[in-house]
DNA sequence: ATTCAATTCAAACGTATGTTTGATACAATT
DNA sequence: AATTGTATCAAACATACGTTTGAATTGAAT
């Protein structure tokens, strides 16, 4: 039975590898400097995740799981109304949750969006491992677009979704950083940035 | 004196270096893997640029220089113009240097561009590389946008580029697949490209 | 033909990597 | 008190890493 102190090393050392993963890549983050920082044997790592890919498995589930399921929880709501939602409406139903998940922990704040826009751009198999986790959402969200921009062809919806995620994928990268939109991790910090990102994308989506 | 053989060496480096840091990151690529399949002995990276790193270094110099001095000559002859120039031709003028240069070579085509967009969320010191490199160009961009759009203030302005960055990875990274913005290398497909992102991105850019 | 610097090469250096092992400590259950 | 399954630990495993070395090879200038 797992006792409450293996429960902890699993926790710190799905925290400290997402810290450390999200300053120095995946490649260049090693299992040893993750123990030592958890403060746990070198084999914990194998012992509680079986291997270091399957520590990083872990690690986004962890994150995205929670991002994917709010997201089709709004869109269901915006769904369930009589009129078509707005372009704005939609694109915040996408992005909010990527900013509110992410920054909902103290002690995480921009490492956590740092983490999530690194795995975007990791070499395979991990950028697979990413974008799968998000597939369903991506679906959902080319299927209310096209209701709402019918002029626009499904290959265009899908290149502008593109950008809307790229755009997304770079406010995560500086987030924290001096003259970056994400500032920190107070809530109206996120409104102001997810309010202002909708704004700058969606005039382009119609076009 | 440098002989021939020499310099098909060192490109060969360069190429090949250029092709696997694409596909699997720069730190996931050893010298080893380089040196091989440049069939090179593993001591020539060192000889020829003094250590991994620097080989990065000359990667995207050898991609980013090109771009630049485009850029700025391009921006340099709005400039010189009696009126302002438009948020579409600043954009243009930045941006369609960036496509052109990279897709010059059809062989190179889909692995360079995937090399400057892995290169932005690469660990530092890679990152600070990357962005050193563009830095002339960003400021002079920076502050020609200043003066069309003054009601946006520097920040604002800094992390609009950004997104404009983001968006021009993007598309460059998806080039050549089904859906794309970018269909192939040909003249008009590149003008194309390069009209329809500008389209997409000018109204953001006063909001 | 000789010199000499540039280049290539096989081999080794020292260190770091992810993973495995077998012994040990720890609680909870019988 | 004995047993059992979980968790931790130091140590080792086999391999891979970037870099260095010193000798061989090249090819043009003297």
């Amino acid at each position: 039975m797992a006792s409450a102190a293996s429960a902890d090393t699993k926790e710190q050392l799905l925290n400290v590898a997402e810290q450390l993963i999200a300053e120095r890549g995946y490649a260049a983050t090693t299992v040893r400097a993750i123990a030592n920082q958890a403060n746990a044997n070198l084999a914990a790592v194998n012992y509680h995740f079986g291997s270091k890919e399957d520590l990083f498995r872990a690690i986004f589930s962890r994150i995205a799981k929670p991002i994917v399921t709010e997201q089709l929880t709004i869109l269901e709501e915006l769904q369930h109304k009589e009129t078509l939602p707005t372009i704005e409406e939609i694109l915040t139903a996408f992005l909010k949750p990527c900013f509110q998940k992410i920054v909902q922990n103290e002690s995480f704040r921009t490492v956590r969006a740092q983490f999530m826009g690194r795995c975007w751009s990791e070499p395979e198999p991990l950028q697979s491992i990413a974008s799968g986790e998000f597939m369903e959402s991506r679906l959902a969200f080319l299927n209310i677009l096209q209701q709402v921009i019918p002029d626009c062809s499904r290959r265009e919806l899908n290149w502008k979704l593109d950008l809307v995620i790229a755009t997304l994928i770079r406010v995560q990268n500086e987030a924290g950083r001096p003259d970056s939109l994400l500032k920190s991790s107070q809530p109206e910090d996120v409104d102001y940035a997810v309010q202002y990102l909708v704004r700058f994308l969606t005039p382009g989506m119609s076009v």
